[in-house]
DNA sequence: TGATATCTATCAAGTACTTGATGCTTCGCA
DNA sequence: TGCGAAGCATCAAGTACTTGATAGATATCA
């Protein structure tokens, strides 16, 4: 717990946005892994029922590239999540192959424990922050989210 | 590449800071690891060269704890780039078994390949937000890294 | 000085992914 | 209508981690 030394947190490394987003991302893992084990849900679980809440009917290879995944990753989580009873499977109406996932009952329950625990730390960071920085950084994201697919490496010189 | 149906990025979900940060730190891993892989540099790898570069001489429990890996994980990755030349092992002045970590000249230079890419996807970024935002941007995530480590999770109810 | 606690490194075994390759199904087009 | 291209799912094998446990070295304090 004493990350007081924070040799990382300098300004010459930290005056990268790209350092410092992966840094807070891994900061955050880092405090939300654990409560949410106790409610009896991984980090990749949890991405997977919330993409598929707010996109049910999602199919696979879909839900591999909005998660950051592979398919094969994919299938393995949702086997899992299906043995659990927390999501399903139905039939696509055009493609008889492809099949829809939805959560199910229980699913929507089981998410609303873990969302319980993000919904704490969400408010514990807009209450840090302040609502009108905390407006800001919720926007700044959504620029850089957009931005970031329209780059092209550059050439090897 | 076709990113255009994005229906996470909807603003139900979007408007949680946590789960902004976790997409934007996915979008930026997904368009920055093909380059810096051809380079031959993992993430992990990047991580580890960079934070020995700021922080000289790092045990290899404390690097584990900046990164956010276990110690075991950091003895493979430092395996390997010892084994590479990237970085080398010396004896610690007053522990004699634990061993500081250091980059060597050759691991500066390949250290610098990836730089190049990383500054100019970082300028990408600073152009694409102007540098009033991207300012901003930076010191909010500095925040939210500070702020973080001090919340304790709800209790279930 | 010597017992206890702490921090380091590392071995062993399991888990969560990955890259690579294949078959099936639908779609676009001649 | 039939051929080729593209997308989805899944099998197999390898890689990058993880949790769990152990041993050695130093600091703390009675």
């Amino acid at each position: 717990m004493n990350t007081s030394r924070s040799t990382t947190d300098d300004p010459d490394t930290l005056d990268r946005v790209t350092w410092a987003l992966r840094r807070a991302d891994l900061a955050m893992q880092a405090v939300k892994e654990p409560p949410l084990r106790a409610v009896g849900m991984s980090g990749s679980n949890y991405a997977v029922l919330m993409t598929l809440r707010t996109t049910p009917g999602i199919t696979g290879a879909e839900l591999a590239r909005l998660v950051g995944i592979t398919p094969q990753a994919v299938a393995l989580l949702t086997a899992k999540l299906i043995e659990r009873g927390l999501i399903e499977r139905r039939l696509h109406p055009r493609h008889r192959s492809v099949q829809e996932l939805h959560l199910t009952e229980n699913g929507h329950a089981e998410l609303e424990k873990a969302e319980r625990i993000i919904s704490d730390l969400e408010r514990h960071v807009r209450e840090s922050l302040g609502p009108q920085r905390y407006g800001q950084l919720r926007k700044l994201l959504g620029q850089v989210i957009q931005a970031l697919p329209e780059w092209t490496p550059p050439e090897p010189s």
